[in-house]
DNA sequence: TGTACATCAGTGAACGCGCGTTCACTGATGTAC
DNA sequence: TGTACATCAGTGAACGCGCGTTCACTGATGTAC
Protein backbone atom coordinates (compact mmCIF):
# COMPACT_ATOMS: atom_id res chain seq x y z
CA UNK A 1 0.00 0.00 0.00
CA UNK A 2 1.46 3.56 -1.05
CA UNK A 3 0.23 6.94 0.41
CA UNK A 4 -1.65 9.04 -1.83
CA UNK A 5 1.24 11.34 -2.20
CA UNK A 6 4.07 8.90 -2.97
CA UNK A 7 2.80 6.49 -5.60
CA UNK A 8 4.52 6.12 -9.03
CA UNK A 9 1.81 8.01 -10.20
CA UNK A 10 1.99 10.82 -8.56
CA UNK A 11 5.47 11.28 -8.16
CA UNK A 12 5.58 11.00 -11.77
CA UNK A 13 2.58 13.43 -12.74
CA UNK A 14 4.63 16.16 -10.44
CA UNK A 15 8.04 15.54 -11.89
CA UNK A 16 6.17 15.65 -15.95
CA UNK A 17 3.77 18.66 -14.46
CA UNK A 18 7.42 20.27 -14.41
CA UNK A 19 9.13 19.09 -17.27
CA UNK A 20 6.44 20.47 -19.37
CA UNK A 21 6.56 24.33 -17.33
CA UNK A 22 10.42 23.92 -17.54
CA UNK A 23 9.96 23.30 -21.70
CA UNK A 24 7.28 26.08 -21.64
CA UNK A 25 10.10 28.43 -20.23
CA UNK A 26 12.47 27.52 -22.85
CA UNK A 27 9.75 28.49 -25.23
CA UNK A 28 9.30 31.35 -24.00
CA UNK A 29 13.09 32.29 -24.46
CA UNK A 30 12.00 32.46 -28.43
CA UNK A 31 8.52 33.75 -28.77
CA UNK A 32 6.46 36.42 -27.04
CA UNK A 33 3.87 34.69 -24.33
CA UNK A 34 1.30 35.25 -27.31
CA UNK A 35 2.71 32.88 -29.70
CA UNK A 36 3.46 30.11 -27.59
CA UNK A 37 2.47 26.97 -28.50
CA UNK A 38 1.22 24.12 -27.01
CA UNK A 39 1.54 21.81 -29.44
CA UNK A 40 5.70 23.02 -29.68
CA UNK A 41 5.84 22.54 -25.97
CA UNK A 42 4.59 19.15 -25.96
CA UNK A 43 7.10 18.26 -29.02
CA UNK A 44 9.84 19.37 -27.25
CA UNK A 45 8.69 17.19 -23.89
CA UNK A 46 8.28 14.38 -26.29
CA UNK A 47 4.54 13.71 -25.85
CA UNK A 48 1.81 14.01 -28.50
CA UNK A 49 0.38 17.46 -28.23
CA UNK A 50 -3.49 16.07 -26.73
CA UNK A 51 -1.42 14.56 -23.59
CA UNK A 52 -0.18 17.96 -22.18
CA UNK A 53 -4.05 18.12 -21.24
CA UNK A 54 -3.77 15.53 -18.79
CA UNK A 55 -1.52 18.23 -16.81
CA UNK A 56 -3.46 21.79 -18.21
CA UNK A 57 -6.48 22.27 -19.02
CA UNK A 58 -5.68 24.75 -21.43
CA UNK A 59 -3.23 27.45 -23.13
CA UNK A 60 -4.52 29.52 -20.66
CA UNK A 61 -3.92 27.63 -17.54
CA UNK A 62 -0.60 27.07 -18.92
CA UNK A 63 0.00 30.13 -18.97
CA UNK A 64 -0.96 30.36 -15.69
CA UNK A 65 1.04 28.36 -14.00
CA UNK A 66 4.24 30.13 -15.81
CA UNK A 67 3.02 32.83 -14.45
CA UNK A 68 3.33 31.99 -10.93
CA UNK A 69 6.46 29.77 -11.13
CA UNK A 70 8.26 32.85 -12.72
CA UNK A 71 6.92 35.22 -10.50
CA UNK A 72 7.68 32.72 -7.48
CA UNK A 73 11.32 32.35 -8.15
CA UNK A 74 11.71 35.82 -8.68
CA UNK A 75 10.50 36.34 -5.64
CA UNK A 76 12.45 33.53 -3.89
CA UNK A 77 15.27 35.26 -5.30
CA UNK A 78 14.60 38.95 -4.06
CA UNK A 79 13.93 37.09 -0.27
CA UNK A 80 17.27 35.12 -0.52
CA UNK A 81 19.71 37.59 -1.39
CA UNK A 82 17.59 40.26 1.39
CA UNK A 83 18.20 37.42 3.32
CA UNK A 84 21.69 37.12 3.38
CA UNK A 85 22.78 40.41 4.35
CA UNK A 86 24.22 39.89 7.93
CA UNK A 87 24.14 43.06 9.12
CA UNK A 88 20.02 43.64 9.65
CA UNK A 89 20.28 47.40 10.07
CA UNK A 90 22.60 48.12 6.84
CA UNK A 91 19.24 48.87 4.82
CA UNK A 92 21.37 49.74 1.55
CA UNK A 93 22.97 46.58 1.99
CA UNK A 94 20.04 44.99 1.67
CA UNK A 95 18.27 47.23 -1.01
CA UNK A 96 21.35 46.91 -3.06
CA UNK A 97 21.24 42.90 -2.64
CA UNK A 98 17.75 42.63 -3.26
CA UNK A 99 17.94 44.86 -6.38
CA UNK A 100 20.59 43.23 -8.19
CA UNK A 101 18.95 39.68 -7.19
CA UNK A 102 15.88 40.79 -9.24
CA UNK A 103 17.98 42.00 -12.16
CA UNK A 104 20.12 38.90 -11.94
CA UNK A 105 17.25 36.75 -12.25
CA UNK A 106 15.15 39.27 -14.96
CA UNK A 107 19.10 38.83 -16.84
CA UNK A 108 19.04 34.93 -16.45
CA UNK A 109 15.34 34.43 -17.97
CA UNK A 110 14.52 36.94 -20.24
CA UNK A 111 11.24 35.05 -21.44
CA UNK A 112 9.84 34.80 -18.04
CA UNK A 113 11.11 38.21 -17.29
CA UNK A 114 8.47 39.64 -20.57
CA UNK A 115 6.09 37.67 -19.45
CA UNK A 116 6.05 39.04 -16.36
CA UNK A 117 6.68 42.55 -16.80
CA UNK A 118 6.33 42.59 -20.60
CA UNK A 119 3.33 43.95 -22.77
CA UNK A 120 0.56 41.48 -21.30
CA UNK A 121 -1.06 38.63 -23.43
CA UNK A 122 -3.98 40.12 -25.14
CA UNK A 123 -7.33 38.11 -23.93
CA UNK A 124 -5.19 36.87 -21.32
CA UNK A 125 -6.16 37.99 -17.74
CA UNK A 126 -4.04 36.63 -14.92
CA UNK A 127 -6.46 34.92 -12.38
CA UNK A 128 -6.26 35.50 -8.57
CA UNK A 129 -3.86 32.98 -8.18
CA UNK A 130 -1.33 34.88 -9.36
CA UNK A 131 -1.63 37.77 -6.93
CA UNK A 132 0.30 36.44 -3.98
CA UNK A 133 3.10 35.56 -6.46
CA UNK A 134 3.45 38.54 -8.02
CA UNK A 135 3.55 40.88 -4.74
CA UNK A 136 6.86 38.48 -3.29
CA UNK A 137 9.62 40.77 -5.04
CA UNK A 138 7.69 43.63 -4.67
CA UNK A 139 6.91 43.00 -0.93
CA UNK A 140 11.24 42.41 0.04
CA UNK A 141 11.45 46.12 -1.31
CA UNK A 142 9.19 47.24 0.75
CA UNK A 143 10.05 45.77 3.39
CA UNK A 144 13.20 47.36 3.59
CA UNK A 145 12.00 50.94 3.04
CA UNK A 146 9.45 50.54 5.59
CA UNK A 147 11.92 48.98 8.32
CA UNK A 148 14.62 51.48 7.55
CA UNK A 149 11.91 54.07 8.77
CA UNK A 150 10.52 52.37 11.30
CA UNK A 151 10.49 54.36 14.71
CA UNK A 152 12.49 57.10 13.23
CA UNK A 153 12.14 60.66 14.61
CA UNK A 154 11.50 62.48 11.46
CA UNK A 155 9.06 61.75 8.76
CA UNK A 156 9.52 62.76 5.42
CA UNK A 157 8.95 65.74 4.26
CA UNK A 158 6.71 66.07 0.87
CA UNK A 159 8.75 67.11 -2.17
CA UNK A 160 5.77 68.49 -4.59
CA UNK A 161 2.27 68.71 -4.24
CA UNK A 162 0.12 68.19 -0.83
CA UNK A 163 0.46 65.59 1.06
CA UNK A 164 -3.17 65.38 1.45
CA UNK A 165 -2.96 64.64 -3.07
CA UNK A 166 -0.37 62.24 -2.60
CA UNK A 167 -2.60 60.29 0.25
CA UNK A 168 -5.61 60.53 -2.04
CA UNK A 169 -3.43 59.53 -5.38
CA UNK A 170 -2.05 56.33 -3.46
CA UNK A 171 -4.76 55.16 -1.19
CA UNK A 172 -4.23 51.42 -2.43
CA UNK A 173 -0.49 52.02 -2.21
CA UNK A 174 -0.79 53.00 1.32
CA UNK A 175 -2.73 50.59 2.64
CA UNK A 176 -0.82 47.82 1.21
CA UNK A 177 2.40 49.37 2.82
CA UNK A 178 0.23 50.12 5.57
CA UNK A 179 -0.25 45.91 6.43
CA UNK A 180 3.38 45.61 6.02
CA UNK A 181 4.44 48.08 8.72
CA UNK A 182 3.58 47.68 12.66
CA UNK A 183 0.80 47.85 13.38
CA UNK A 184 0.34 50.95 15.26
CA UNK A 185 2.77 53.00 12.90
CA UNK A 186 1.06 54.95 9.96
CA UNK A 187 2.94 55.27 6.65
CA UNK A 188 4.44 58.64 6.03
CA UNK A 189 2.60 59.36 2.00
CA UNK A 190 5.44 61.21 1.05
CA UNK A 191 7.77 57.51 2.18
CA UNK A 192 4.97 55.76 -0.11
CA UNK A 193 5.55 58.21 -3.13
CA UNK A 194 8.65 57.42 -3.14
CA UNK A 195 8.44 53.69 -2.77
CA UNK A 196 6.28 53.65 -5.54
CA UNK A 197 8.64 55.52 -7.68
CA UNK A 198 11.88 53.45 -6.90
CA UNK A 199 10.03 50.34 -7.45
CA UNK A 200 8.97 51.58 -11.17
CA UNK A 201 12.46 53.19 -11.74
CA UNK A 202 13.77 49.70 -11.59
CA UNK A 203 11.63 47.60 -13.18
CA UNK A 204 12.05 50.28 -16.14
CA UNK A 205 15.12 50.47 -15.72
CA UNK A 206 15.50 46.32 -16.49
CA UNK A 207 12.88 46.88 -19.03
CA UNK A 208 14.79 49.43 -20.81
CA UNK A 209 17.77 46.95 -21.02
CA UNK A 210 16.14 44.14 -21.42
CA UNK A 211 14.29 46.04 -24.44
CA UNK A 212 17.25 46.76 -25.98
CA UNK A 213 16.42 50.74 -25.56
CA UNK A 214 19.53 51.07 -23.75
CA UNK A 215 21.63 49.73 -26.51
CA UNK A 216 24.51 52.36 -27.72
CA UNK A 217 23.96 54.60 -24.39
CA UNK A 218 25.05 52.63 -21.84
CA UNK A 219 27.88 49.72 -22.10
CA UNK A 220 27.84 48.13 -18.48
CA UNK A 221 24.28 47.27 -17.77
CA UNK A 222 25.40 45.83 -14.51
CA UNK A 223 26.79 49.05 -13.35
CA UNK A 224 24.82 51.17 -14.31
CA UNK A 225 21.93 49.49 -12.39
CA UNK A 226 24.03 49.86 -9.87
CA UNK A 227 24.25 53.48 -9.97
CA UNK A 228 20.37 53.68 -10.10
CA UNK A 229 19.59 51.05 -7.60
CA UNK A 230 22.34 53.59 -5.30
CA UNK A 231 20.76 56.51 -5.97
CA UNK A 232 17.47 55.24 -5.22
CA UNK A 233 18.52 54.14 -1.61
CA UNK A 234 19.61 57.80 -0.90
CA UNK A 235 16.32 58.68 -2.19
CA UNK A 236 14.71 56.77 -0.05
CA UNK A 237 16.50 57.63 3.25
CA UNK A 238 17.84 54.13 3.37
CA UNK B 1 -0.22 65.29 -68.68
CA UNK B 2 0.21 64.78 -65.07
CA UNK B 3 2.94 65.55 -63.00
CA UNK B 4 4.29 62.35 -61.55
CA UNK B 5 3.76 63.04 -58.03
CA UNK B 6 -0.06 63.79 -58.27
CA UNK B 7 -1.41 61.41 -60.70
CA UNK B 8 -4.68 59.29 -60.03
CA UNK B 9 -2.44 56.54 -58.88
CA UNK B 10 -0.30 58.03 -56.81
CA UNK B 11 -2.91 59.76 -54.73
CA UNK B 12 -4.84 56.52 -54.52
CA UNK B 13 -1.51 54.87 -53.10
CA UNK B 14 -0.89 57.43 -50.42
CA UNK B 15 -3.98 56.98 -49.76
CA UNK B 16 -4.77 53.44 -49.68
CA UNK B 17 -0.99 52.68 -47.75
CA UNK B 18 -2.36 54.81 -44.98
CA UNK B 19 -5.69 53.39 -44.32
CA UNK B 20 -3.93 49.90 -44.58
CA UNK B 21 -1.65 51.12 -41.45
CA UNK B 22 -4.21 52.79 -39.86
CA UNK B 23 -6.38 49.28 -39.66
CA UNK B 24 -3.43 47.80 -38.53
CA UNK B 25 -2.84 50.35 -35.45
CA UNK B 26 -6.63 49.53 -34.50
CA UNK B 27 -5.55 45.83 -34.95
CA UNK B 28 -2.35 46.49 -32.47
CA UNK B 29 -4.77 47.84 -29.77
CA UNK B 30 -6.80 44.40 -29.24
CA UNK B 31 -3.13 42.10 -30.01
CA UNK B 32 0.13 42.30 -29.54
CA UNK B 33 2.58 43.17 -32.53
CA UNK B 34 4.06 39.39 -32.38
CA UNK B 35 0.17 38.08 -33.44
CA UNK B 36 -0.30 41.00 -36.08
CA UNK B 37 -2.49 39.43 -39.19
CA UNK B 38 -2.06 40.54 -42.30
CA UNK B 39 -4.74 38.84 -43.63
CA UNK B 40 -7.08 40.12 -40.56
CA UNK B 41 -5.52 44.00 -41.81
CA UNK B 42 -6.83 43.26 -44.96
CA UNK B 43 -10.35 42.18 -44.39
CA UNK B 44 -10.79 45.53 -42.11
CA UNK B 45 -9.58 47.42 -45.22
CA UNK B 46 -11.65 45.94 -47.01
CA UNK B 47 -9.28 43.82 -49.98
CA UNK B 48 -8.04 40.63 -50.66
CA UNK B 49 -5.17 39.39 -48.26
CA UNK B 50 -2.51 39.30 -51.26
CA UNK B 51 -3.33 42.78 -52.46
CA UNK B 52 -1.53 43.99 -49.38
CA UNK B 53 1.54 43.08 -51.04
CA UNK B 54 1.17 45.83 -53.26
CA UNK B 55 1.80 48.08 -50.48
CA UNK B 56 4.01 46.15 -48.35
CA UNK B 57 6.54 43.36 -49.03
CA UNK B 58 6.53 41.29 -46.26
CA UNK B 59 4.09 42.04 -42.79
CA UNK B 60 7.73 42.40 -41.27
CA UNK B 61 7.86 45.70 -43.64
CA UNK B 62 4.11 46.52 -42.60
CA UNK B 63 5.87 46.30 -38.46
CA UNK B 64 8.52 48.43 -40.03
CA UNK B 65 6.57 51.38 -41.40
CA UNK B 66 4.06 50.74 -37.74
CA UNK B 67 6.90 51.40 -36.15
CA UNK B 68 8.50 54.26 -38.21
CA UNK B 69 4.58 55.69 -38.05
CA UNK B 70 4.36 55.63 -34.18
CA UNK B 71 7.74 57.20 -33.30
CA UNK B 72 7.08 59.69 -35.15
CA UNK B 73 3.68 60.47 -33.77
CA UNK B 74 5.06 59.97 -30.45
CA UNK B 75 8.05 62.71 -31.54
CA UNK B 76 5.89 65.31 -32.61
CA UNK B 77 3.98 65.24 -29.76
CA UNK B 78 6.49 65.99 -27.85
CA UNK B 79 7.64 68.11 -30.11
CA UNK B 80 5.13 70.08 -30.19
CA UNK B 81 4.01 70.19 -26.47
CA UNK B 82 7.85 71.76 -26.30
CA UNK B 83 7.88 74.37 -28.73
CA UNK B 84 3.87 75.34 -26.67
CA UNK B 85 5.38 77.01 -24.14
CA UNK B 86 6.03 80.04 -24.74
CA UNK B 87 8.90 81.32 -21.81
CA UNK B 88 11.79 79.36 -23.58
CA UNK B 89 13.87 79.53 -19.60
CA UNK B 90 11.08 77.97 -18.15
CA UNK B 91 13.14 74.75 -18.10
CA UNK B 92 10.67 72.50 -15.67
CA UNK B 93 7.73 74.07 -17.76
CA UNK B 94 9.01 72.73 -21.01
CA UNK B 95 10.21 69.17 -19.58
CA UNK B 96 6.69 68.52 -17.45
CA UNK B 97 5.13 69.70 -21.00
CA UNK B 98 7.11 67.53 -23.11
CA UNK B 99 6.84 64.42 -20.50
CA UNK B 100 2.81 65.16 -19.94
CA UNK B 101 2.56 64.81 -23.93
CA UNK B 102 4.34 61.73 -24.02
CA UNK B 103 2.04 60.19 -21.55
CA UNK B 104 -0.99 61.42 -22.81
CA UNK B 105 0.22 60.12 -26.58
CA UNK B 106 0.49 56.73 -25.15
CA UNK B 107 -2.84 56.38 -23.33
CA UNK B 108 -4.52 57.28 -26.12
CA UNK B 109 -2.45 54.98 -28.30
CA UNK B 110 -1.93 51.58 -26.07
CA UNK B 111 -1.42 49.22 -29.07
CA UNK B 112 1.20 51.47 -30.88
CA UNK B 113 2.69 52.44 -27.10
CA UNK B 114 3.33 48.43 -26.88
CA UNK B 115 4.83 47.92 -29.87
CA UNK B 116 7.33 50.82 -29.42
CA UNK B 117 8.20 50.22 -25.21
CA UNK B 118 6.80 46.05 -24.94
CA UNK B 119 8.23 43.48 -25.21
CA UNK B 120 9.91 43.26 -28.99
CA UNK B 121 8.93 41.01 -31.39
CA UNK B 122 10.45 37.87 -31.41
CA UNK B 123 12.10 37.39 -34.72
CA UNK B 124 11.80 40.39 -35.84
CA UNK B 125 14.82 43.15 -36.06
CA UNK B 126 13.65 46.79 -36.47
CA UNK B 127 16.14 47.84 -38.93
CA UNK B 128 18.09 51.37 -39.33
CA UNK B 129 15.41 53.59 -41.00
CA UNK B 130 13.60 53.27 -37.31
CA UNK B 131 16.13 55.11 -35.76
CA UNK B 132 15.81 58.56 -36.47
CA UNK B 133 12.31 57.85 -35.75
CA UNK B 134 12.80 56.55 -32.43
CA UNK B 135 14.96 59.14 -31.22
CA UNK B 136 13.01 62.07 -31.68
CA UNK B 137 10.39 62.04 -28.34
CA UNK B 138 14.02 61.14 -26.58
CA UNK B 139 16.25 63.88 -28.06
CA UNK B 140 12.97 66.71 -27.06
CA UNK B 141 14.34 65.39 -23.52
CA UNK B 142 17.58 65.68 -24.19
CA UNK B 143 17.98 69.61 -25.28
CA UNK B 144 15.55 70.46 -22.71
CA UNK B 145 17.66 69.00 -20.36
CA UNK B 146 21.09 69.82 -22.13
CA UNK B 147 19.66 73.60 -22.83
CA UNK B 148 19.27 74.07 -19.36
CA UNK B 149 22.79 73.24 -17.74
CA UNK B 150 24.49 75.20 -20.97
CA UNK B 151 26.63 77.79 -19.78
CA UNK B 152 25.92 77.53 -16.33
CA UNK B 153 29.00 78.10 -14.08
CA UNK B 154 29.11 74.88 -11.59
CA UNK B 155 29.00 71.30 -12.99
CA UNK B 156 27.11 68.84 -11.28
CA UNK B 157 29.00 66.76 -8.35
CA UNK B 158 28.63 63.32 -9.23
CA UNK B 159 26.77 61.01 -6.71
CA UNK B 160 27.45 58.08 -6.76
CA UNK B 161 31.11 56.04 -7.61
CA UNK B 162 33.64 58.21 -9.74
CA UNK B 163 32.95 60.61 -12.70
CA UNK B 164 35.66 58.23 -14.59
CA UNK B 165 33.52 55.46 -14.14
CA UNK B 166 30.09 57.19 -15.52
CA UNK B 167 31.93 58.15 -18.43
CA UNK B 168 33.34 54.98 -19.31
CA UNK B 169 29.99 53.58 -18.63
CA UNK B 170 28.09 55.72 -20.66
CA UNK B 171 30.57 56.88 -23.31
CA UNK B 172 27.86 56.03 -25.91
CA UNK B 173 24.99 58.60 -23.83
CA UNK B 174 27.82 60.80 -23.73
CA UNK B 175 28.74 61.29 -27.57
CA UNK B 176 24.99 61.47 -28.17
CA UNK B 177 24.44 64.14 -25.58
CA UNK B 178 27.78 66.13 -26.89
CA UNK B 179 26.20 66.16 -30.53
CA UNK B 180 23.13 68.19 -29.60
CA UNK B 181 25.14 70.20 -27.25
CA UNK B 182 26.94 73.47 -28.37
CA UNK B 183 30.06 72.07 -30.12
CA UNK B 184 32.64 74.01 -27.90
CA UNK B 185 30.62 72.52 -24.68
CA UNK B 186 31.58 68.54 -23.44
CA UNK B 187 28.84 67.23 -21.21
CA UNK B 188 29.34 66.54 -17.44
CA UNK B 189 28.87 62.50 -16.99
CA UNK B 190 26.80 63.12 -14.02
CA UNK B 191 24.14 65.07 -16.11
CA UNK B 192 24.35 62.30 -18.54
CA UNK B 193 23.54 59.62 -15.64
CA UNK B 194 20.55 61.23 -14.50
CA UNK B 195 19.48 62.01 -18.05
CA UNK B 196 19.21 58.53 -18.92
CA UNK B 197 17.86 58.16 -15.49
CA UNK B 198 15.36 60.21 -15.85
CA UNK B 199 14.60 59.20 -19.30
CA UNK B 200 14.74 55.22 -18.39
CA UNK B 201 11.78 56.28 -15.25
CA UNK B 202 10.00 58.31 -17.50
CA UNK B 203 9.03 55.25 -19.42
CA UNK B 204 9.06 53.16 -16.62
CA UNK B 205 5.91 54.77 -15.20
CA UNK B 206 4.06 54.91 -18.25
CA UNK B 207 4.44 50.96 -19.08
CA UNK B 208 3.64 50.29 -15.19
CA UNK B 209 0.57 52.33 -15.58
CA UNK B 210 -0.15 50.80 -19.02
CA UNK B 211 0.52 46.97 -18.32
CA UNK B 212 -1.33 47.02 -15.24
CA UNK B 213 1.57 46.86 -12.39
CA UNK B 214 -0.09 50.03 -10.62
CA UNK B 215 -3.87 48.84 -10.39
CA UNK B 216 -4.44 49.01 -6.95
CA UNK B 217 -1.51 51.13 -6.10
CA UNK B 218 -2.15 54.05 -7.49
CA UNK B 219 -5.47 55.63 -7.86
CA UNK B 220 -4.79 58.87 -10.36
CA UNK B 221 -2.54 57.86 -13.60
CA UNK B 222 -2.16 61.53 -14.46
CA UNK B 223 -1.63 63.04 -11.08
CA UNK B 224 0.84 60.05 -10.04
CA UNK B 225 2.76 60.83 -13.67
CA UNK B 226 3.02 64.72 -12.69
CA UNK B 227 4.46 63.77 -9.25
CA UNK B 228 7.35 61.73 -10.81
CA UNK B 229 7.64 64.33 -13.69
CA UNK B 230 8.11 67.20 -11.45
CA UNK B 231 10.61 65.42 -8.95
CA UNK B 232 12.79 64.32 -11.93
CA UNK B 233 12.77 68.05 -12.94
CA UNK B 234 14.16 68.82 -9.38
CA UNK B 235 16.56 65.57 -9.58
CA UNK B 236 17.69 67.37 -12.92
CA UNK B 237 17.85 70.94 -11.39
CA UNK B 238 16.28 72.15 -14.27
C1' DT C 1 -6.44 64.51 -80.05
C1' DG C 2 -6.08 59.39 -80.77
C1' DT C 3 -4.06 55.08 -80.65
C1' DA C 4 -0.81 51.23 -78.95
C1' DC C 5 1.64 49.66 -75.39
C1' DA C 6 3.33 49.47 -70.55
C1' DT C 7 2.44 49.77 -65.83
C1' DC C 8 0.25 48.51 -61.91
C1' DA C 9 -3.81 47.71 -58.28
C1' DG C 10 -6.62 44.31 -57.01
C1' DT C 11 -8.71 39.35 -57.58
C1' DG C 12 -9.30 34.65 -56.32
C1' DA C 13 -7.49 30.25 -56.03
C1' DA C 14 -3.98 27.62 -54.24
C1' DC C 15 0.36 26.13 -51.54
C1' DG C 16 1.77 24.12 -47.16
C1' DC C 17 1.72 25.04 -42.59
C1' DG C 18 0.82 25.04 -37.46
C1' DC C 19 -2.50 25.92 -34.24
C1' DG C 20 -5.99 24.53 -29.89
C1' DT C 21 -8.96 21.22 -28.69
C1' DT C 22 -11.89 16.80 -28.74
C1' DC C 23 -12.46 11.97 -28.67
C1' DA C 24 -12.41 6.98 -28.62
C1' DC C 25 -8.72 3.91 -27.72
C1' DT C 26 -4.89 1.13 -25.07
C1' DG C 27 -2.26 -0.24 -21.55
C1' DA C 28 -0.19 0.60 -17.24
C1' DT C 29 -0.89 1.80 -12.32
C1' DG C 30 -3.65 1.90 -8.07
C1' DT C 31 -7.41 0.24 -4.94
C1' DA C 32 -10.81 -2.71 -2.56
C1' DC C 33 -12.03 -7.00 -1.19
C1' DT D 1 -1.28 -12.68 -1.53
C1' DG D 2 -4.51 -12.68 -5.53
C1' DT D 3 -8.11 -11.17 -8.29
C1' DA D 4 -11.58 -7.73 -10.33
C1' DC D 5 -12.43 -3.32 -11.15
C1' DA D 6 -11.47 1.72 -11.42
C1' DT D 7 -8.45 5.30 -12.48
C1' DC D 8 -5.66 7.73 -15.34
C1' DA D 9 -1.45 8.86 -18.67
C1' DG D 10 -0.55 8.83 -23.18
C1' DT D 11 -1.82 7.78 -28.32
C1' DG D 12 -3.19 9.00 -32.87
C1' DA D 13 -6.59 10.59 -35.80
C1' DA D 14 -9.59 14.13 -36.70
C1' DC D 15 -12.18 18.78 -36.39
C1' DG D 16 -12.13 23.46 -38.24
C1' DC D 17 -9.43 27.27 -38.35
C1' DG D 18 -6.32 31.22 -39.78
C1' DC D 19 -1.97 32.21 -41.22
C1' DG D 20 1.91 34.31 -44.89
C1' DT D 21 2.98 34.15 -49.35
C1' DT D 22 2.84 33.03 -54.55
C1' DC D 23 0.85 33.26 -58.98
C1' DA D 24 -1.67 33.79 -63.23
C1' DC D 25 -5.40 36.73 -64.28
C1' DT D 26 -8.28 41.20 -65.39
C1' DG D 27 -9.16 45.68 -65.98
C1' DA D 28 -8.15 50.33 -65.09
C1' DT D 29 -4.68 54.07 -65.27
C1' DG D 30 -0.58 56.28 -67.30
C1' DT D 31 2.80 57.23 -71.11
C1' DA D 32 4.92 57.80 -75.71
C1' DC D 33 4.29 58.76 -80.24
Amino acid sequence: MTSASSTARTRARIEITGEILAAARVRLTHAGPGELSLRAVARDVGMVSSAVYRYFASRDDLLTALLIEAYNELGAAAETADASVAERTDFVARWVAACHAIRDWSVAHPGDYALLYGTPVPGYAAPKDTISAAVRATSVLVDIVITAHQGRDAELETRVGSPQDLEKMLAGALEFLGQRAEPTTSVNAELAMRTIAAWTAIFGTISFEMFGHLVGSVDDYNAYFDQVVRRLAAELEL
